[in-house]
DNA sequence: GGTTAATTAACTGGTTCCCC
DNA sequence: GGGGAACCAGTTAATTAACC
């Protein structure tokens, strides 16, 4: 080893191997290049090797930088001390607050893609990161370099568009988003300036936070309607509502379609609306093209699209949903579809008693009954529908009613059409909803079960694939929401079908299309008009000629009132009714019991679809703002560009 | 002096494991 | 099951040494 050697080695030992230099000996060596100086004499006075120093030179001269750039990972980023310290300020205002919820709100608030492993890098000081932005701090040039490296890598460094020299502050450009909502809400926001960006983006991830919790609160879900039911929804700081925003940027559509697009009673159809506000009528099909228009188009409701016309309250409406097959039918006079009978006020009591059908089957012999009886009230849906349903329904403009209900198209033969069609005067085909044919493609022409995509509303064989290939979502974490959604939607489409849906009911009870409902529904006449038969053999005459009875006049309000055609059956039912007259009060309390559980199971519906109309609502607010901020991306970049 | 390949540091995302 | 920490693998820029 001889003497260069060793010397060599000492100056390593003192500077170290692979030591960057630091800025301020970049600095010098750049000068004195400017100067004409000797820089390699400089360079080795510095202890830099020659070729750093001639290295050094190269990228002063080929891209103006002075200081090093960061080496970065795959995607060419770096966490500025301020992003640090708004991640850890975070933290800190919201100890509860989760790595995962921090990647996601840096990830709708900025361009940031940060994993949640760099985010607790950062949370923990495990992570080196600083360096670059000391260094920004001690060179005056790095505003401009950073200038260059900012043009120079693409939209992952717009965050830093500029900086102030020696600070290493960026705009962040999601807080020009913020400005623009707060100045839509209220002028009397000020406009933020490059200085608080950091701050301005941890007002906003509190604004969010505080929107979540407002959302999740124990609040009632009726003051919690109310409030959304106005236009400043989510506002418990004096900030927008994201329908504001969607009203600013609508504004160039028309009126009455905007109006319908974001305002927010339309999809909060379960809570309480005002009379005199009343919801837009439909959403065009033009609409569909809007770049701001919420993506997730709910359309599985399963309000009466009769009940579209009327200015009702969704109390009202909702009401009228979860009780229309109890006390709605209760009021009507029926017809047993077992016995034959007919004058009951309680056509249910009277199943559950005399019949002794459990609770499901006499809901669903309530519910076919129920449109048997009352065709006025029973949304029809065109016959030609069902071919509508065999088209694929992906990317199919979908127009709908106050009640987000698909509206047939103007093509297609309207509603109660199929009445007057003389081909087909006798068949109705009921759906309460679009829901049923959104069901119904469920399973497509293939055979294979498909789900509908939340945001795009586009029906998808693999949702997971579509979320990541066509909305970006790549982490796991952004696509469970919308995957537990189209499941939840999915699973309640399921649940909801067999007690309300798909009845295909002809008038005259000849030509019933077997459904599996209709199946059910004859099964369980069979089942119980057998046990009647074997119970009073001279009934058979009712099996076989169901012919309407007259009116029963029985003052004692007998359970089985009896049919004249048969005078047997009369007698027996009278001597019936003397042998169980103390029975009456037992059916009476039944009775009672029974109307308060269907109360509880109402309220309990309602409740859970209040939920999902909440979590409908903030995902439609995400996706909104996402679209936003991604069509605000690409201005700037364009405008950079 | 200039160029280039190898090496190293810095940084990242993904995965796994552990804990609650 | 979710969150967080640790570990691993990959990428990029800087640094270094070797070569011409």
């Amino acid at each position: 080893m001889n003497q260069s050697e060793i010397q060599q080695q000492l100056a390593d030992q003192r500077r170290g191997r692979y030591v960057r230099v630091s800025d301020v000996d970049r600095r010098q060596l750049i000068d004195a290049y400017k100067k004409g100086e000797d820089f390699i004499a400089l360079a080795r006075k510095l202890n830099i090797k020659r070729s750093t120093a001639r290295s050094i030179l190269r990228t002063f001269i080929d891209e103006g930088r002075v200081s090093a750039k960061q080496r970065a990972g795959t995607r060419l980023r770096f966490i500025t001390e301020e992003e640090a310290e708004m991640i850890r300020e975070m933290k800190r205002r919201h100890p509860l607050i989760t790595i995962g919820q921090i990647q996601m709100r840096l990830q709708r608030t900025s361009t940031r893609v940060l994993s949640k492993a760099s985010i607790s890098r950062i949370l923990t000081n495990s992570i080196r990161l600083g360096k670059r932005a000391k260094r920004s701090g001690e060179d005056g040039d790095d505003g401009q370099d950073e200038m260059t490296e900012t043009m120079g890598n693409g939209q992952d460094e717009l965050m830093q568009l500029s900086s102030d020299e020696g600070t290493g502050e960026g705009i962040y450009i999601d807080d020009e988003i913020d400005e623009e909502e707060e100045d839509d809400d209220d002028d009397e926001e000020t406009r933020i300036t490059e200085t608080n960006a950091p701050l301005q983006n941890l007002d906003d991830f509190q604004r969010f936070m505080l929107r979540k919790t407002s959302i999740n609160g124990d609040e009632s879900i009726g003051n919690e309607g109310a409030a959304w039911s106005t236009k400043e929804q989510y506002d418990d700081n004096g900030y927008a509502g994201y329908d504001s925003e969607n009203e600013d940027e609508l504004s160039e559509i028309d009126e009455n379609e905007t109006k319908s697009l974001v305002d927010p009673t339309l999809n909060m159809s379960l809570l309480p609306i005002p009379i005199n506000e009343k919801p837009a009528i439909s959403i065009e099909n033009d609409n569909w093209g809007v770049k701001s228009e919420p993506v997730c188009v709910f359309v599985n409701r399963n309000f009466d699209s009769s009940d579209s016309e009327q200015p009702a309250t969704i109390d009202e409406e909702t009401t009228k949903r979860m009780l229309n097959t109890q006390s709605t039918a209760n009021r009507r006079i029926k017809t047993c579809p077992i016995c034959g009978e007919t004058n009951f006020s309680r056509l249910s009591h009277h199943l559950t008693v005399a019949h002794n059908l459990n609770r499901e089957e006499s809901l669903t012999l309530l519910a076919y009954s129920d449109r048997n009886n009352n065709h006025s009230s029973i949304p029809i849906v065109s016959s030609s529908s069902p071919k509508n349903l065999d088209k694929s329904p992906q990317q199919t403009p979908i127009t709908i009613n106050t009640n987000n209900q698909q509206i047939t198209p103007a093509g297609l033969s309207p509603n109660g059409n199929d009445l007057e069609n003389p081909d087909h005067p006798t068949i109705i085909k009921t759906s309460s909803s679009v829901e049923d044919q959104q069901s119904a493609n469920s399973l497509s022409a293939d055979g294979k079960k498909r789900l509908l995509c939340p945001r795009c509303n586009t029906w998808v064989l693999n949702l997971t694939d579509h979320l990541i290939k066509k909305h970006h979502l790549v982490s796991k974490q952004e696509r469970l929401p919308f995957l537990r959604l189209a499941r939840n939607r999915s699973l309640m489409i399921n649940v909801d079908k067999p007690s309300t849906n798909s009845f295909l009911i002809n008038s005259n009870e000849q030509h019933i299309i077997p459904t599996a409902v209709n199946k059910k529904y004859q099964n369980i006449i069979k089942k119980y008009r057998k046990k009647f038969v074997n119970t009073y053999p001279s009934s058979s005459s009712i099996h076989e000629t169901p012919a309407p009875p007259p009116p029963a006049t029985n003052s004692n309000q007998n359970l089985l009132t009896t049919n004249n055609n048969n005078n047997s059956l009369k007698q027996n039912s009278i001597s019936k009714n003397t042998n169980t007259n103390k029975d009456i009060s037992v059916h009476h309390k039944f009775e009672q019991r029974l109307s308060v559980f269907r109360q509880q199971f109402a309220v309990t519906v309602a409740m859970q679809n209040s939920l999902m109309q909440q979590m409908e609502l903030l995902q439609r607010s995400f996706v909104c703002i996402e679209e936003e901020w991604n069509d605000m991306k690409k201005e700037i970049v364009e405008s950079i560009s």
